[in-house]
RNA sequence: GGCGCCAUAGCCAAGCGGUAAGGCAGAGGUCUGCAAAACCUUCACCCCCAGUUCGAUUCUGGGUGGCGCCUCCA
């Protein structure tokens, strides 16, 4: 698989450190509130990666941590009148929900920075000693960024050209414009922990090094992302990691595009986002993912309600060729097109993982997975071989289920209300009656439900 | 100022050297009591100008127009 590596700026043929595994680290949310629609790309588009290397038979150790200590989480916590750990334990447990509906699956490790204040105040320990990190009077611990020497090498950035845009709050005794706290001394009615350097708390960027090393090793396979982190928090992440161990960090570095409104990015500063939670009100969120997956991840893509209507809009061609094949008629003896079929089944499977093959081009794997419902449709119009139905049937879950759609298959459930109006249209209809049939198919949809007349009879299916 | 990304039909989006996948919407048709769903047909010379090449949407240079990072941010 080709995966392309910001570090440098190429496609690159992913070869993981310990042949058939994969360590694979993903920034997580800061749980202070509900996550919008920018943040659940990533969400979405790696928990898409990890699916994919594990449908490739890879064991895939996938990290996406918590961060529930810092700036914003002590100001909203004050504004809530709670302290920050509550605050941390309902949005994660918000973050669940919306993420669960999002297809998105648990991760194998979800860390929290509160978890691991012992491992985040040993790698700052370790920065002190080795003269990569420095003590103001405050007790405040600050990584020395000059002393590091291929600082800026993620971003492209000349550290000479960082230093004329840096600043320096007033009251941070740092050295150099562009160092950044590794570890905050306590201040009044702020959550802290005890350190060789007074009481405080971690800065943001030394929790991901601490956590995605303690459980990963060192040096892992992926770091990924969002294309906002890569400067400053992954350049400080390389430095502080690389720094303490003397060995690569991570391996690959991968970042996915900007959810945009209006062409101008999604976030919390500009006021300009939606959350997952509002969209949720009006639309299925697997349409969500559907609208993300329809663009490769590292594009920028523009968000508006029409387009998760036309997302939906096509997710549900592929629910309706699923289910078409699911009530497919077998034909006993088998049937000659079957074997056509059954090939161009492997075609497309080969299509798909080329797709994905390709730097997770997830718009190109979803373009043969819709070549595949119009030959699935075309096919079961009349009875087929069980093998072929079957094969068909598998193959279908298999992809969707790498792109995680169609994975909530339960069957869908209408009130015995409608059921028994539809029951009444059809015997309207065998009477001829068919103004009648018309009316109740109206009072059907008022009450959300369209009626279709398939081969093996009226159905139900519910209007979004 | 430094670093970087993007420009393909009404909308969304692949392709990235041999003359444009797919989806949504639209039009016509088949099927249907009528619909719906499905199927068939139809719908683009790829921002502009040079250059390289037998050949460029695809490579190079220059424009024009958008966007991002350099400050918390997915």
């Amino acid at each position: 698989m080709q995966i392309y590596n910001t570090m440098t700026r190429k496609k690159e043929e992913l070869v993981p450190l310990v042949p058939g595994q994969i360590s694979m680290y993903a920034c997580g949310p800061t749980v202070y509130n509900y996550f919008h629609i920018g943040n659940a790309r990533p969400f979405i588009v790696f928990d898409t990666m990890r699916r994919y290397l594990e449908y490739r038979g890879y064991q895939v150790k996938f990290v996406q941590n918590f961060t529930d200590i810092d700036d914003k989480m002590i100001r909203r916590a004050n504004e809530e009148g709670t302290t920050v750990k509550a605050l941390g334990e309902r949005f994660i447990k918000e973050y669940y929900h919306d993420a669960d509906a999002l297809g998105v699956q648990r991760a194998s490790v979800n860390p929290r920075a509160t978890e691991h204040i012992g491992e985040i105040i040993a790698l700052v320990g370790t920065l002190v000693e080795k003269g990569h990190a420095y003590v103001t009077p405050e007790g405040d611990v600050y990584f020395a960024v000059r002393s590091f020497p291929g600082y800026g090498k993620l971003s492209g950035q000349n550290i000479d050209d960082l230093e004329n845009g840096a600043r320096v709050d007033p009251g941070e005794a740092k050295r150099d414009p562009l160092d950044f706290a590794l570890w905050k001394a306590e201040k009044p009615g702020e959550p802290s922990w005890d350190s060789p350097w007074g009481k405080g708390r971690p800065g943001w960027h030394i929790e991901c090094s601490a956590m995605s090393m303690s459980i990963l090793g060192q040096t892992f396979d992926i770091h990924a992302g969002g294309q906002d982190l890569i400067f400053p928090h992954h350049e400080n992440e390389i430095a502080q990691s690389e720094a303490a161990t003397g060995k690569p960090f991570a391996r690959y570095w991968m970042h996915n595009g900007y959810i945009n409104v209006d062409n101008q990015k999604m976030s919390k500063s500009l006021g300009n986002f939606f959350t997952v939670r509002d969209i949720a009100v009006e639309f299925d969120l697997e349409a969500v993912r559907m609208f993300m997956l329809s663009v490769q991840y590292r594009n920028p893509v523009n968000f508006s309600r029409e387009l998760i209507q036309q997302a939906e809009s096509s997710l549900e061609r592929l629910k309706t060729a699923r289910a078409r094949l699911e009530e497919a008629q077998i034909a006993p003896a088998g049937t000659p097109e079957d074997a056509a079929f059954t090939a161009l089944l492997d075609e497309i499977k080969v299509r798909f993982c080329d797709a994905m093959d390709d730097d997770l081009n997830t718009a190109d794997a979803l373009g043969a997975l819709f070549d595949f419902a119009r030959a699935a449709n075309t096919f079961v119009t009349e009875p087929r071989g069980k093998t072929a139905v079957d094969k068909a049937k598998s193959l279908f879950d298999e992809l969707t289920g790498v792109l995680g759609l169609l994975v909530n298959k339960k069957a869908e459930e209408f009130p015995a209300e409608a059921l028994d109006l539809l029951d009444q249209r059809q015997a309207a209809r065998k009477a001829k009656d068919f103004s009648r049939a018309d009316a109740i198919r109206d009072a059907l949809k008022e009450m959300g439900f369209a009626v279709e007349d398939t081969a093996a009879g009226p159905k139900l299916k519910k209007l979004s």
